[in-house]
DNA sequence: TGAATACTGTTCCATAAGGCTAAGTATCAC
DNA sequence: GTGATACTTAGCCTTATGGAACAGTATTCA
């Protein structure tokens, strides 16, 4: 429980600027390298990759680096945390508080 | 566009800390006031209070206050920008970028 | 080998976030 | 009208966030 907690601060934290969210939409095309992802922004390539840093910790991207190209990718799977949260959310306001609560349970121990 | 990105900066934010998703919970089986969402919080009520004005600031709920009680109630509706924003995503994923853009864009003009 | 490219590491800065205490205001119950 | 209740307002503190500059490392290309 804890820890899907601790997973869904920092997946929502991660999306509530706007420049992580264009690296994602970006992403969402298909994989690309660091200075492709950081052309569009008017922001220092340090400053840019703590955003790619912050991306890539709240487990929405991965990483790898190949000679001295990195190249980012979405992680498809993280979003279902959100997803499983807008969920449960749904099914309290419907009244379905029992079947919420197995379906959170179920995944707090993923 | 500019409004709808800082939206969802305002929403993502709120949604990022651990207190306000209960909140939110809370709230998701029915209205409630300040004491009685404060009460599980081992946490000074001014303190609990910015999350309450933070909830509302993003639009997540509302609050109306009679006598001396004030009153929190979800607002359903601001859940959809989070809706949008994923289904975008997702429509990206799945190179249904054309489409996205439209969906994005009528949404964006709300 | 030497230059250009693509990050990376470090340090700094201003502001915002999330907590606190202490004191204030407005109702309500008696 | 007094006391308790239910917030509110105002400061203060510490840490995190999002930006910057500047220097450094590791590859690749000519």
């Amino acid at each position: 429980m804890e820890q899907y907690s601790d997973r869904l601060d920092v997946i929502f934290q991660a999306l509530a600027d706007p420049t992580r969210r264009a690296v994602l939409s970006r992403l969402g095309r298909g994989p690309a390298s660091i200075s492709d992802l950081a052309r569009p922004f008017d922001m220092a390539l340090p400053s840019f990759m703590k955003h790619i840093h912050f991306l890539e910790g709240s487990g929405l991207i991965r990483t790898h680096k190949q000679g001295r190209v990195r190249t980012c990718a979405i992680e498809k799977a993280q979003f279902a945390a959100v997803e499983t949260w807008l969920s449960a959310q749904r099914a309290l306001w419907e009244g379905r508080a029992d079947r919420l609560e197995k379906f959170v349970t179920e995944h707090e121990e993923e």
